[in-house]
DNA sequence: GCCAACGTTGGC
DNA sequence: GCCAACGTTGGC
């Protein structure tokens, strides 16, 4: 199983939007990068749900329900999208903050490819986020 | 609102 | 193929 961090800016679609959808289409990538990303998820690999530009923190827990199809919001072959659910809310949202100030997460993708909205996470950096999250 | 980081575009 | 100009993202 592979780990990943996907971000949303929650005045345009947020966690709870997420829960009150029971999931969505990721939609609307256009760098190749996290278009890249988007292509090896799996079904089943999970996600941290980060809230950039208001908040900077991660909120909840997704799962991958359906793997890579062309981009139904682009009129380009070469975009894709995936499915996700939301699996479950951190209790305690991990902010940005807290992860710059915990050396075991400071290699994560998130602080070194800032910008970028798909992001691979490790599975000990997902299992440290959850253990602070709880 | 500003700016750093970084990706893309286009002229040469 | 290089690089300057420009656009976008996202933290502050």
């Amino acid at each position: 199983m592979k780990y990943w961090l996907i971000k949303s800016e929650p005045d345009v679609y947020s966690w709870s939007d997420f829960v009150n959808e029971g999931g969505t289409v990721w939609s609307g990538v256009r760098n190749y990068q996290a278009r890249n990303n988007l292509r090896v998820m799996a079904k089943g690999d999970k996600a941290l749900f980060y809230h950039s530009n208001i908040g900077k923190e991660i909120v909840g827990i997704a799962e991958i329900t359906r793997e890579a199809y062309p981009d139904p919001t682009s009129d380009s072959e070469q975009w894709v999208c995936v499915e996700v659910k939301p699996l479950a809310p951190l209790p305690t949202p991990v902010t940005l903050e807290s992860i710059k100030s915990e050396p075991r997460l400071a290699n994560i993708g998130l602080l070194k490819q800032s910008r970028l909205s798909v992001v691979a996470v490790t599975k000990a950096e997902f299992d440290r986020i959850q253990k602070m999250g709880s």
